[in-house]
DNA sequence: TGCCCGATTTGACGCGTATCAAAGACATCG
DNA sequence: CGATGTCTTTGATACGCGTCAAATCGGGCA
């Protein structure tokens, strides 16, 4: 089972609504059947494949996506080409922020992404009539500001070792929010490099402790992207906390 | 000037209002002259020194404030001890977070602090009547995300002397925000272990790289706490971009 | 199947920052 | 005015991670 599939919902259905409504951080919940209705007239479905561009300069002022499935990175770049990953999107995330034309962060598929847009002017009408969907979006972002900021402790002060069970950690929470068990396999929806732009280090120092993991035999990896957690709480302790 | 003499406004009045509603972050600006009266029949003003704990468990669940001068800090912290400070507040931001109980965040009085509180049911009622005032906090919300997102490139990808550079900018701003001239003068306000909890440096780091702009001329430091930049545009090429 | 090319791993080495320790500056209080 | 304690600076050394380079892996395609 890899992240992807995980988050497709079966519904066939091209709208807004149909995609998201029942997902905790989705955007849809606040609408009625007949919003919903109104909104998918307007929705357009698309897959974008992994490395494109979602949100540079373009797209993301003219419209508002919901993510369908998969997994967007958000990142910054520095004048010299420096780059760090400030954020990943999974489905149903909603793409795009409200009132803002845009703050310098790009947004790039990182794996297949499917997505549900509409136009700017469809939901900013919305938001400006329906308080509740505000809310929504609201929610979202504060959920957003406490990831960035539990972040903001892995980047400042953890080891590299720390920092790349971090992030298996945070994949394995995401690709299964209500997992029970002790042990977890998933795909890894980025290279090694996407990885140290996420964590702030090299490619090279993010293999090396990936190598380390699995010799110690805290993860197993097949074929670069199949990773499997026999128990996570060993895992867990290799984060820090 | 310090910083914490710049925030402060002339007024005299304990209430809210007039506190904060000019100020483009602060939340009243969305409320009615009747709305700020009933509001400050609830508020209460108070004054608390350097290094009084606002949020840790107690306080925040039970009040929201606004800050009207100082500056408040917002840290993490390890099992083991290790320190991030994920963010620091300067009036007229809003202290304490609506539709949350708390996610490990602890908010500290950085310099002296002003305060404005009122209880938590007292706003989370106007909020659910007034759609405005949530689209302030919203408003706020954002900034602070956008915030998080610059602070997250400079924690992973900048080098110490970086860092600091972009710290010294960083306060410069937020002392000044509407700064024309080329130079600036302003009181530090936080220690060199502080400064580096927000780096993710160690103190000595912090005191080298502050030596090293000193040396080149960068910037001047009196008494280990009031800095003078004499070339904003200096500073700014030390801090990356 | 075998070649090719990008991604990943591994190795050797250097640099930047942490660590440990001591000296100096500054504020408080007798 | 000098003693005391805290914060800051400075110095010497260690080590983790970055850098550069080469080897190996894995997937796509003929």
């Amino acid at each position: 089972m890899d992240i992807q599939r995980k988050d497709v919902h079966n519904s066939e259905t091209p709208v807004l609504c149909r995609a998201c409504e029942s997902r905790h951080r989705g955007v849809c919940g606040a609408l009625t059947p007949d919003q919903l209705l109104q909104l998918s007239r307007h929705s357009t479905r698309r897959a974008v494949e992994s490395g494109t561009e979602l949100v540079g300069e373009s797209l993301k002022t003219t419209s508002y996506s919901n993510i369908i499935s998969g997994v967007v990175k958000l990142s910054k770049m520095m004048a010299d080409g420096r780059q760090q990953i400030v954020g990943l999107q999974f489905a149903p995330d909603f793409l795009g922020r409200p009132f803002r034309s845009e703050n310098g962060v790009s947004a790039e598929a990182a794996t297949e992404v499917k997505v549900c847009s509409f136009p700017k002017a469809a939901i900013e009408r919305m938001i400006s009539e329906m308080p509740e969907l505000e809310h929504k979006l609201f929610e979202q972002t504060l959920a957003e500001l406490d990831e960035a900021r539990d972040w903001m402790l892995t980047l400042g002060r953890k080891t590299a070792g720390e920092k790349v069970a971090s992030f298996l950690l945070l994949i394995a929470t995401h690709a299964f929010p209500d997992n029970e068990s002790d042990s977890v396999t998933f795909d890894l929806p980025m290279s090694r490099t996407d990885i140290a732009d996420f964590l702030g280090l090299t490619m090279e120092t993010v293999s090396r402790q990936l190598t380390k993991l699995r010799k110690d035999d805290v993860i197993h990896i097949l074929n670069n992207r199949h990773v499997s957690v026999p128990d996570l709480s060993r895992l867990s302790e290799r984060a820090g906390s």
